[in-house]
DNA sequence: GCAAACCCGACTAATTTAGTAAGGAATGGA
DNA sequence: TCCATTCCTTACTAAATTAGTCGGGTTTGC
């Protein structure tokens, strides 16, 4: 259960823009800013804007944007547009108890706990708790 | 991110030994209760043994059971044991901004708080949840 | 002694991760 | 109008991880 190093990126490039709020930052800005690859952070960033985090303009002098203020962007969101679903292999159709599961309700459990908590931290708090670092 | 099959597998069978605290179970035995495939179980509960939450009788009649009572056992003790660190590649010497990384303090932060989440459910808590399911 | 059970390391197929590559489509400015 | 810039999309690949299997060894109760 690791944050893949996508994810990584992801919120990074996320903060980033969340700094720069008013500005549109390209992906090679973005990519030379946080020394990620830019041909794998175009990809990254395109599933965030397909999420509707991030709005994109095309062109020349385009870029991405926060689709909303950082206070109202979750990291929750992020690390499921980005890493899907929690859960490993599901109780399926042939899962023979499927009414009172124990194994269901435990791993459901988990990540309604996990869910939460990342939930409960918005892009802005980061900033400002990173705010330090250059 | 997603919780391994492997850790599944581990969680049920410490939650089904949490169930009968006073019984050694084999893993044959726990293999058949929960249908998981008894080779692959035997590698997972040998590795949740070395981290102390088990322990083992050996030759006929042995098997397994907790090392403590249900409710002093956490699944973030578990899910740690099983799946090790959350972090993807960490962020090592050559990182020229060591001290006020907001990316280490970004993951740091997740990592933390998905921690405090999962040492906050014991395996009490599950076996009184999952009671019903038979 | 022998069957039941744990113990251990090596091996494998399938999947996922972390990218690269190549080209297409839109757009602002000269 | 042209063209460099920038996003958009799909396809491909090497390396790592996952989910096991396999074959043997050791310990112990009966």
């Amino acid at each position: 259960m690791r944050v893949s190093l996508r994810t990584e990126y992801g919120l990074r490039a996320m903060i980033a823009l969340a700094r720069d709020f008013d500005d549109i930052v390209s992906i090679k800005e973005l990519a030379r800013r946080e020394a990620i690859p830019g041909t794998f952070l175009e990809q990254i960033m395109a599933d965030l804007r397909r999420a509707g985090l991030l709005e994109s303009t095309r062109g020349a002098q385009g870029g991405y944007r926060l689709k909303n203020p950082p206070s109202r962007i979750t990291i929750g969101e992020v690390v499921e547009t980005l890493e899907g679903s929690l859960s490993p292999a599901r109780c399926g159709s042939d899962c023979e108890r499927q009414d009172g599961c124990s194994t269901r309700s435990v791993l459901d459990r988990i990540e309604r706990s996990i869910t939460e908590t990342l939930d409960g931290i918005n892009l802005e708090d980061l900033v400002v708790e990173g705010a330090t670092h250059e």
